[in-house]
DNA sequence: TTGAGAAAATAAAACCTTTTCTCATATCCC
DNA sequence: GGGATATGAGAAAAGGTTTTATTTTCTCAA
């Protein structure tokens, strides 16, 4: 009972590359015809076979989504997953789908780039912090127009959140109530947003005249609580006042900086005040709610989106090579 | 530079259909000529095309996601994207891959069911509490593979948490502990989950010999935060004696319930014991932290992935429709 | 009426596999 | 040694589109 193009083409007394053109194709073709043939389609519901054009056509209207070991989160980081819901529903107004890449085929197992190749992927989105997978380098050097969210690289068009802009915002916040012993929990610094804040966060205290200093600060040894935790341990220990502010620099790593201060018998934000980073839907609810710079996962998707299906388009020109995005500063009650 | 299987024949003096037999058939060829091809086509990396493949096998390797409006959060709901992150582990072990299913190709608006044909998806996960759905109902009668979480229908094979388990554990622990004003708040019963939690506890509260009291239940109208707090403020307003204990239906829920408990001037769990339902990965975060009924994502993610595994490859007759997944309790701090 | 040129439609090749059927060769048994 | 059977490999069709080159039809001016 399912019909080809070629029976939708006998049907209605044409031939198959006529009814090819009027349904995806902009050849010559009659808006008589045109009109008549696209009415017929749409009352049987005729659909033409996906493989057969991907085959043909080269083109497959799907887009492939690296979404590989982050933390060991997967679908369920509160960050990248939000920005790909969003990713997605721009991308679907457009026609596009999108499937995750994996590194094999049936038995067989192949790079991502391959992967590419064989799936006939209009695209690739790069969600992911971890940026030295020869995997992705090779997909990333390849003629495969690609996107990618955090992460930063040569010929690599990208969007992220204005990580320098959120650490200012916080530092000043911290600086206009009056807080004088400022102290940074990161992430691991092997992730670009980790290192960038860093960054920055030292040059909002050179900003305001503070130097920085090593033992308050902490790297964390992981991305979550327990990171965020031993961090926090690691900053009391190695000062002798404790700080009277911690930026942690993701709202998982405040979780345990919070908790750790706690355990020490400092009050949040009495005695000191934390800020996070991200605005992940939790962050209202914790017990101090906690201040925050707040990452605009809709913007961040849909602008990953945009620029991607422009790539494939062929728009390459009026590209911005890294787009940021802005943040901004959430005061709840984490902080005086 | 790309080869094709008519190439990699040529090169190994065989005709490509011996190939192609190699590769993925089993049909008569020598041990010998196997190894030799085998090795050749690793050396060169040579895969066969995608599309052409699917276009004459029609099996694709591809696997549908249902996955639509769940509550409008999407990829973000912390529940069902484990779960569905434990899926995709599963089967790509098997060499499948996820898409999602959209109701659009290119242009063209289609049915889930169209979708699938079109695409030759070789079956289909659905991942939602909605169940009414035209679109999808059709996909279930239809022949394609299809297995479903949390949601029970006639004909389709479904991977739920044990509720009932769940509930009746959660009550006889508020019993044990002498808890005497037994409530509960359910988010909209539309959701099969939450109907069955419902019908559980009056069950459960009924084993104990008490009766079920409408003032101690409300039916949250949203599924968030909000919801659980107007409920709540629901049963204070319509009660005499405010409960000792409160049975929210979903952790998201015992956020809201737990505030309006703390706003109305009860303490948690000193006058009222709050249990949830989910154990999402920030209950253990909030303050206090929450009791709840642990839902096991992956073993749920996987078992639907088994099962469906298990439908493609014809494996009908040992299937179970459906298999209820046990849960556990678990005490922190919101329960005396 | 004719013919040039534009517009519309067609025919057929190409895309790259898989699979069935057939053929050739090797093996076996009496 | 000869017929029967197994085994390995190939030829060719089929799968359903898109697209290019070609033909047919139409329009309009001379």
């Amino acid at each position: 009972m399912k019909r080809t193009i070629y029976d939708v083409a006998k049907e209605m007394n044409l031939s198959p590359g006529t009814i090819s053109k009027i349904l995806h194709g902009n050849g010559n073709v009659s808006q008589a015809t045109r009109e008549r043939v696209l009415k017929y389609v749409k009352e049987i519901g005729f659909v033409a076979d996906s493989s057969a054009r991907i085959l043909k056509a080269k083109k497959s209207y799907v887009l492939g989504i690296v979404f590989s070991d982050i933390a060991h989160f997967g679908l369920e980081h509160p960050f990248f997953s939000s920005v790909l819901q969003h990713f997605k529903n721009y991308v679907e107004r457009f026609g596009y789908e999108i499937v995750f890449i994996v590194n094999r085929i049936g038995e067989q197992e192949l790079s991502y780039l391959k992967w590419c190749k064989v799936k006939k992927v209009d695209g690739v989105l790069i969600v992911t912090g971890n940026i030295n997978k020869p995997n992705i380098i090779e997909l990333v050097n390849s003629d495969i127009p690609a996107v990618s969210v955090d992460m930063v690289m040569d010929n690599l068009v990208t969007v992220i959140s204005d990580d320098g802009m959120g650490i200012e915002q916080g530092v000043d916040y911290a600086i206009e109530k009056g807080l004088k012993r400022l102290s940074a929990v990161s992430g691991p610094l092997t992730s670009r947003a980790y290192f960038e804040r860093l960054e920055a966060f030292r040059w909002a205290l050179g900003k305001h005249g503070i130097s920085f200093k090593e033992n308050y600060y902490s790297e964390a040894e992981s991305y979550g609580f327990n990171g965020g935790y031993n961090a926090t341990k690691k900053i009391l220990e190695n000062s002798e006042k404790a700080p009277d502010f911690v930026f942690a620099f993701s709202d998982e790593l405040a979780i345990g900086v919070i908790k750790c201060l706690e355990d020490n018998g400092l009050r949040v934000p009495l005695d000191v005040s934390v800020i996070g980073f991200d605005d992940n839907y939790f962050a209202k609810h914790l017990t101090p709610a906690l201040s925050t710079i707040y990452q605009d996962k809709q913007a961040i998707g849909e602008a990953a989106a945009k620029k991607l299906l422009d790539i494939i388009e062929g728009k390459k020109e009026k590209i911005v090579k890294v787009e940021k995005i802005p943040v901004s500063l959430i005061i709840r009650e984490s902080t005086i």
